[in-house]
DNA sequence: GCCGTTTTCGGCCCGACTGTTTTCAGTCG
């Protein structure tokens, strides 16, 4: 865990125990806010001086003051006197969905609940029943809440979340008086997981009256094992991934890994496993006010209604409207027509901002940043990072061309796996020799794509690389990646990769960390000065875009585009599949702000022939 | 606890849904 992320865990912490505690809510909330900013900060907080936290938005004199106790001492004495009032347990049922912090301080309070066996046995001899406002179906609600939590709560990768969503969208785009079906939330912002899926249905002109009958199909799908909410415009429901494992294991989303490296796959999800789905049925005219509303980041949204406020208007899911303090009723109730809604560029304009992004809708600076002009997946025209049947990837040589081809790509790079790569059958020097040739062979004999002979080159465990650098002169383009050794301390890992970018004959650093979301913690470089050495010796850093790597992470891009540094986006091409991973890449290089010509794979051919030829 | 060309004190986004209520508190996103 890094120190950023651990300084979060104690302020979320903090959080809770206040609210438990009852005190102010907006004091809590500044160590929450605070929590996600420290989780979001690319530069590491061990080395920030006091000031720099103050000039943080959101950080004031006292929370930079326990932030730098913290990074003196590892330890906040707050948090300390703060877990001396609030049994451990407590916090535990913050997670526990329908729950919040009144009811569980009543629940403290007045039946001496402390955590989930004491709640178990409270509901169980019928205490639970006794709290005020409190009946029977209220105690069935925490019961099935229980068991989702005992079930896991993990955050589900993108890429399986992706899945989902488009499953459901698909067949709700079906349904009749439907005109528009989006996925929106931290998928649409392409967020590395996803914690629940939220889908806005539009509805035609004229066929509102149809919303309640999408909303029942919605939560009639065999899919759902549990039905939270049912109103006239909004559901939530709880779809089982037990289930999905087995309907979507065609789909290659289950696909656990890139296979170069002998992880042995997650077990199947354990039976109960499930993800909330919210549904939002509204009219098509309000369908971009919607639309912001839904794709969020909450903080974002907080950010647009201040805006809102403060010019004189109020912003919600309905539109944006003159605002009326004279009256509690919704602008939409009154019939109040709306400055805007059809759009989200509307809305944004009226707003005096340029439409944002998506993926940058996060409250980091984004709404006085100006237009945003980034990468999208149009851009691509190049593949640098892709494995045949020389290594570990499943298609001839030919074959991976051709689909290259078919994406309308100008360039396809050939870059099986070195030879210390053994579980990925890496190639020994004599092999790649003429495995060379063998690329350049096809390439020679297609039109309207360059075929590069390259490699994925194993970065050793000192930053050495795998080949001698006579072999490596002989590659039209070398990929270094970490494969081994991905659990060395940061300074030796900081080493290890500033010697790699450094050799003159690499031209991308794969996924630089090697983290496995979820699942694998990977290197912690430092990574301003990985950074500025990848600048200096004009290496690209790749975004590896399989939704089990998207390494570099979005924190990380915003770090490295601000350096100026170089962006790859690639797809670790193993089989056909791979190639729709990108869309995950893209998204990833979207939250750092990537824009087009910061990412090689979209560079002409004679920009990107001089790049190539550096070292040669 | 933070923040400020309306405020250095007094605010702090907004609506849907539920359950337990006769008007609303709590939770959620």
């Amino acid at each position: 865990m890094s120190a950023n992320e651990a300084l979060a865990v104690l302020l979320e912490d903090m959080q809770a125990m206040m609210e438990l505690l009852g005190e102010d809510s907006f004091r809590a909330s500044a160590h929450g806010r605070a929590a996600r900013t420290m989780r979001d900060l690319p530069a590491d907080v061990m080395l920030m001086e006091r000031a720099a936290l103050l000039a943080i938005d959101g950080i004031g004199p006292k929370l930079a003051d326990k932030m730098m106790e913290f990074v003196a001492s590892g330890r906040i004495a707050e948090h300390a006197a703060l877990a001396a009032q609030v049994p451990p347990g407590l916090l535990t049922l913050l997670g526990v969905s329908g729950l919040g912090p009144k009811t569980i301080r009543a629940m403290w309070q007045t039946l001496s609940i402390v955590d989930i066996p004491s709640l178990e046995r409270a509901i169980a001899d019928g205490t639970l029943l006794t709290l005020p406002r409190m009946g029977q179906k209220a105690v069935d609600k925490i019961r099935a809440s229980l068991a989702v939590v005992k079930a896991g709560t993990d955050r589900l990768p993108l890429g399986r979340a992706w899945v989902v969503a488009e499953s459901i969208a698909a067949r709700l785009r079906a349904m009749p008086g439907v005109a528009r079906v989006e996925p929106a939330g931290s998928l649409r912002r392409g967020k590395e997981t996803v914690g629940d899926i939220d889908i806005l249905v539009a509805m035609k002109p004229g066929h509102e009256a149809g919303s309640a009958a999408i909303g029942e199909a919605f939560r009639a799908d065999a899919n759902v094992v549990a039905v939270l909410a049912a109103g006239d415009t909004k559901s939530s429901v709880r779809v089982s991934l037990a289930y999905d494992l087995g309907r979507w294991k065609n789909a290659k989303e289950l696909e656990p890994l890139p296979k170069d490296e002998g992880v042995e796959p997650p077990a199947a999800a354990p039976v109960g496993r499930s993800i909330q789905v919210d549904l939002r049925v509204l009219p098509a005219s309000v369908f971009g006010a919607a639309l912001m509303y839904f794709t969020g980041s909450k903080e974002h949204n907080i950010r647009l209604r201040e805006r809102a406020l403060s010019m004189g208007m109020t912003l919600n899911e309905w539109g944006l409207f003159p605002e009326d303090t004279s009256t509690k009723v919704s602008p939409q109730d009154r019939g109040v027509a709306a400055v805007a809604s059809a759009t989200e560029e509307d809305v944004y304009a009226k707003l005096n901002c340029a439409w944002i992004p998506p993926e940058a809708r996060e409250d980091h600076g984004e709404l006085d940043a100006g237009p945003m002009d980034l990468v999208t997946i149009k851009d691509i025209k190049a593949e640098f990072h892709a494995h045949t049947t020389a290594s570990d990837g499943s298609m001839e040589i030919a074959e991976l061309v051709k689909r290259a081809q078919d994406r309308g790509f100008h360039t396809i790079a050939v870059t099986d796996h070195s030879q210390s790569s053994t579980i990925a059958r890496g190639l020994r020097p004599d092999r790649l020799r003429r495995h060379i040739d063998a690329v350049h062979e096809v390439g020679a004999k297609v039109r309207g794509i360059r075929v590069l002979a390259g490699s994925e080159v194993d970065i050793l465990v000192d930053g050495t690389l795998d080949y001698d650098d006579d072999l490596l002169a002989l590659l039209d383009i070398v990929v270094a990646s970490p494969h081994a050794a991905l659990t060395q301390d940061a300074p030796a890992a900081t080493a290890r990769l500033i010697r790699a970018v450094s050799h003159p004959l690499v031209h991308i650093l794969g996924h630089p960390t090697g983290r496995l979301v979820n699942r694998r913690a990977g290197l912690s470089p430092d990574m301003a000065r990985l950074i500025a050495a990848a600048v200096e010796h004009k290496v690209a850093l790749e975004i590896n875009s399989h939704w089990m790597r998207l390494d570099l992470r979005d924190t990380h891009v915003r770090q490295a585009i601000n350096a100026r540094a170089m962006i790859a986006i690639d797809c670790d091409v193993h089989e056909p599949g791979d190639f729709d991973n990108l869309r995950f890449g893209v998204m990833t290089a979207r939250r750092g702000w990537c824009t087009r010509e910061a990412c090689v794979n979209t560079w002409p051919r004679a920009k990107l022939d001089t790049w190539l030829k550096k070292g040669r």
